[in-house]
DNA sequence: TGATAATTTGACCGGTTGGTAAACATTACA
DNA sequence: TGTAATGTTTACCAACCGGTCAAATTATCA
């Protein structure tokens, strides 16, 4: 009988989930590449290292491979947020908050551009995860931030945009890479880059740009 | 004779200006909701109200279309870095930058989405400008903060990433308009939002978080 | 007005795209 | 080992895509 891949019915065979993990792999570089639509199932296969019958025999379509690796790869994406910690103390956490994010954006490129691709067009694939489960989380965490700002640990301040500023100063450097390099020339890249980018972001959220003696009231 | 669009030879005739602008208008539409590769023509001519092969009369093909939006837009969109002055008050000079920048993200989002998702995608048509003028750019108004901050104008900081931390939280709110939608809440749209973001950012530029009494060291 | 150039259209083309059908090959397991 | 389920391949299709062509229509201006 011809009951295709993901037959759930049956245990998963070896070469289920060896060939799905190549899939996504795959489908990871040219989706993040490309987008939904400038991505081709060819393209993905050849990258995978089979043909396109063979792999539309694990996944049925493109959309449902895009949608697994949507699922497989929002939580770890926001493992970082999860981690902000209500307890710790608060200028701490947001600079750590902030340099887990730029590793991210460094060592995960791909998954960044996956998702801003998304976004930047729309969402039209991942609008239910916006705003259920990750609306929620960044409610959670903004209501920390509140609490801090009110008990004077931190400088009174929207929380939302807050983490938008981190969000969008710390995935810059993963989705906006190539004008980055273009703009810093060819020898500035890898570790060095890193630092410099790390260690501007953390003074600036810290302590701004003012050289102030006095902080303005 | 057939001697097609932008016969420029000939002076423009009132048609041909019309129809371009037309035509211009609704490729920016499109590309910058789909990027180069997920817009079609059909989809432009569409909007454009036109036939294809009628507005192929005009830009040959789509790459011609891409172009020639590109570069009526880069202008304009590096506009408010231009207007930077090395005279000014630097706090007031970056002040009045954050808020121009912001304006152009309410204002001109889909010219900041056109770059998005040409950027994203490994800039394949925009190299050139990223590596020209828009670097030769950026390298002159990193000299003028550079010096503002040797004279203890402002905190000592890499300029480039100074730029590239405002770059990314103004235009966040273009290109990352529906995922800040979803997790403000319908309610919070328009220009309340704006100004929170825009009282959030200068803030955060010009002072951080920190609820210092001392400035660290 | 008439002729000439500019504009518009419908029909069409070759290549690509996402996806299918069915035959063939391999694996797992009783 | 045999056989049923799983996996792979070749050939193919219909829809779509960027672009062409030649004929028809409209604007321009002497």
């Amino acid at each position: 009988m011809v009951l295709p891949r993901a037959a759930r019915t049956q245990r998963r065979t070896r070469i289920q989930g060896e060939k799905e993990e190549r899939i996504l792999e795959a489908a990871l570089e040219v989706f993040s590449a490309h987008g939904f639509r400038g991505a081709t199932v060819d393209q993905i296969a050849d990258v995978a290292g089979m043909s396109k019958p063979n792999l539309l025999y694990y996944f049925r379509t493109k959309e449902t491979m895009h949608r697994a690796l949507i699922d497989r790869v929002l939580d770890t994406w926001l493992d970082p947020l999860r981690a902000f910690d209500a307890e710790g103390n608060p200028v701490s956490e947001i600079r750590s908050y902030i340099r887990r994010k730029l590793e991210m954006a460094r060592d995960f490129p791909r998954e960044s551009r996956l998702f801003a691709n998304e976004v930047l067009q729309g969402a039209p694939h991942i609008e239910d995860e916006l705003k259920g489960p990750l609306k929620e989380l960044v409610d959670e965490k903004a209501e920390v931030i509140r609490a801090w700002a009110k008990a004077g640990k931190i400088a009174k301040c929207d929380p939302y945009h807050l983490i938008f500023a981190i969000w969008s100063t710390t995935q810059h450097y993963a989705d906006f890479d190539v004008q980055v390099r273009a703009v810093l020339g060819q020898g500035n890249s890898g570790d060095g880059r890193f630092e410099d980018a790390a260690r501007f972001l953390e003074r600036l959220f810290v302590d701004g740009l003012q050289v102030s003696e006095q902080p303005a009231s």
